[in-house]
DNA sequence: TTTTTTACCTACCGAATGGTCGGTAAAAAT
DNA sequence: ATTTTTACCGACCATTCGGTAGGTAAAAAA
């Protein structure tokens, strides 16, 4: 597929190698990985890395950007399916992110090194990206029941929410707290909104 | 204050000792702190530390049993200020809080080495005890104005929710994500509760 | 007064860390 | 056919890592 010009055999190819490196930083967190970690998991050397990526930090800052281009593509896509009612699409949404949360029982990628690396930390743009960029595609679909403002302060919201169930699940192992978390979301959703002015 | 016996010159009180490692911690993370980092910060030697916890592992644990100690101590003892109003318990506990996630702009100390180390990490028990413990407190205080099973349920939803709330502080540095989960949930508690059964 | 216990230090260990250097081989460009 | 560009590797580097060994000094216990 898409072979590069200009280059000798290519042990790996470019998206792969992103996705094996995304799945050891999520299994292991930011600094708990070292590029000795990366490397086996890519089947190529150390020095191989350096060679595409001149530092940890900027092949990090490249997997996040892999990551969230994933993370529109499978979940954040899902509102624009628009032969679905909002309710349905929302539910879909939801039940994605799930998947991605339960698949290795890690939890929230973005979630998870925002809160290792934080206070400033180096990776903040793009974390605030996909964290706004999803309470933002959240609030789009409610804007089809719900009154602008509303929508949006609602999508936001359930969006923390998610979150504060995904690390009840990722300290207990208890699937149930996320399929709780999507049915209370959609059960509210489905009814005329009795939410507070 | 209270001198412990059969020792020559202490350098440090106990918990002032655990204190300082707990910033640091909260700081940096578990994996992004080493023994030297917490050496200079408590004013000993490495193997001073050595001398009173065997391993790395054992001194975090036992920092994240006085975090869990002091938590209950400062946030969680609101919940039994009977003199208050459930409201004002309510909201005094989540103000608490939320001077402890803006003190260093690092959010909350549990969440933050529960997503750090995660996928039945070394320190989980305390954590889940700290976190249940949490939403049970709250659920109490709910417990005055909704009905039992509704009370717990809101309490873990009320939690996961403001867990939601510290993660977007501490990618924006803006205070108001705080500001405004304290005010809906107040404003939701306020009510004569429409929630659906 | 001697012995024990405790708190802590200096100096060190092997292993792992992020990162560099100088190659090699193959495809592509000339 | 030659040169350039590229992908990658083995060996290495200084530093830091978690952790240990052996000692010193002082308070407490005997």
């Amino acid at each position: 597929m898409g072979k590069r010009l200009g280059m000798p055999v290519q042990k790996i190819e470019k998206n792969d190698f992103l996705l094996r490196c995304w799945e050891v930083f999520h299994l292991n967190g930011y600094y708990n990985t070292s590029m000795q970690n990366l490397a086996e998991a890519t089947g190529l050397q150390k020095a191989g890395l350096y060679h595409h990526y001149p530092t940890k930090e900027d092949l990090m800052r490249r997997v996040m950007q892999y990551a969230l281009d994933e993370f529109r593509a499978y979940v954040l896509a899902v509102a624009d399916e628009l032969d679905l009612p909002p309710e349905q699409r929302l539910e879909k949404l939801l039940r994605r992110h799930k998947k991605l949360a339960t698949l290795h029982r890690r939890g929230c990628f973005f979630a998870n090194i925002a809160l290792e690396t934080g206070r400033e930390g180096q990776f903040n743009e793009v974390l605030k990206t996909a964290m706004t960029e999803w309470a933002a595609t959240v609030g789009r679909i409610l804007l089809e029941r719900l009154p602008a403002e509303q929508a949006e302060r609602e999508g936001l919201r359930l969006v923390m929410e998610y979150e504060g169930a995904v690390l009840f699940y990722k300290l207990t192992g208890e699937e149930q707290y996320l399929e709780d978390y999507v049915h209370r979301t959609v059960a509210l959703f489905n009814r005329p909104a009795p939410m507070p002015a």
